[in-house]
DNA sequence: TTTAGTGTGTTGCTGTTGCAACAAGTTTAC
DNA sequence: GTAAACTTGTTGCAACAGCAACACACTAAA
């Protein structure tokens, strides 16, 4: 457990312990299932521990927008997006989940713990993560063409690592719902990028050639 | 000082008091000048005190984008969005600007003041904040269309008021920037909608009518 | 093993958008 | 008060993107 980012620097014990003071539920779902906390009108924090999920919303014409792409270790909850009617979580493959009540966490236990005052900074941290991310999705939709939209997501992908290749977090129906763009006009535009020699694909698997 | 958020629940007195702990610098930009930190390698925190400003970034191309409007009691800095080569504010009118830096939020200070820690749950919030307002433009953005785009952020500027009528934040050219499409194009739509009586304009003072 | 459901790849058509260009109105600075 | 710089409003044109439709994988369930 104390690899996930929001129990960083507590022990386990120390996580058992907190789990219990913060009366954490720790859920299942099939895939396919859409994750909704069963204490939906309090605030709580949802932790990934183990396959993925999709958070997604439909606007009203029906078109889906996939807003972000949960695996062991995302968070989510109201302090990081509203869920509310348009916007749900949907289990892509089976899913383990911990909500926790965020109230527990404003309130200083009684116990006054050292891992109380961490698990607060933890929280920070994550919150400046998903500003850090939220910004990075701002930059690729504000790219005005369907090509730059891609060339930018896919910079995104391969930064920091020495290669420039990837697999894909997405299907590509997925993709085109995550650059909010139509999905055969993205097919025809990765085409295009593959004819002109910028790109190499094989499956899931995209090489960059510049 | 005690109206703004960054200094919620904190008497003037230890607002005094905190700016020296904290080392603040009080900066003045004139109209057209780029608001950075003298101070640029390090982590700090802007807060508008009084004027207006653009957070801006210019892609490859040449475009433009609009991040963010910023006025009095608006708050910038690197745990909010990364300032880089791309990605200036620009002083829209003159600006007076508080910066704080935010290594001597994390290090407690040596007296353990009262005012440290809610200073760091203020810090909290805004990041909330952050994340609502990035996940509301993330909305506007992802809508496929200039008219959709428009109506979007229309109903953006209303949500919670009695009147379905608003000020324009931007100059019509800013707003483009702002949603990321061609301003002419931008225009063009806006004429339809006036032409089929969704809205009704006057200078910068957009109505409903649905 | 068959069938239903979903993802991928492709195309024609059409409406929308971006671009360039220009005129007219406003603001700012000298 | 005038010139320069910028915003607003408009249009033609060409490129692009969205939509619908279909064929062909592939996967999962019966």
């Amino acid at each position: 457990m104390n690899d996930l980012s929001i129990f960083k620097n507590i022990t386990n014990d120390e996580i058992e312990f907190m789990l219990k003071c913060f009366h954490a539920i720790h859920m299942t779902y099939k895939k396919e299932r859409t994750i909704i906390s069963c204490i939906i009108n309090s605030n709580y924090i949802g932790v990934i521990l183990s396959g993925t999920a999709n958070m997604v919303r439909y606007d009203y014409k029906g078109n889906r927008t996939i807003l972000e792409k949960l695996e062991r270790n995302s968070v989510f909850g109201n302090i990081f997006t509203m869920l509310g009617n348009d916007i749900s979580i949907i289990a892509t493959t089976d899913c383990e989940v911990l909500l926790i009540e965020y109230s527990h966490v404003y309130e200083q236990c009684r116990k006054n713990c050292r891992c109380h005052s961490i698990f607060t900074s933890n929280i920070l941290d994550l919150l400046s993560n998903k500003v850090n991310e939220l910004n990075e999705r701002l930059e690729v939709l504000s790219n005005r063409s369907i090509r730059d939209k891609l060339l930018s997501y896919f910079g995104l992908l391969v930064k920091g690592k020495s290669k420039r290749s990837f697999i894909l977090p997405f299907t590509y129906t997925e993709l085109a719902d995550y650059l909010s763009v139509d999905r055969s006009a993205m097919q025809r535009e990765l085409k295009n990028l593959k004819d002109e020699g910028f790109i190499t694909t094989n499956g899931k698997r995209v090489t960059l050639n510049y």
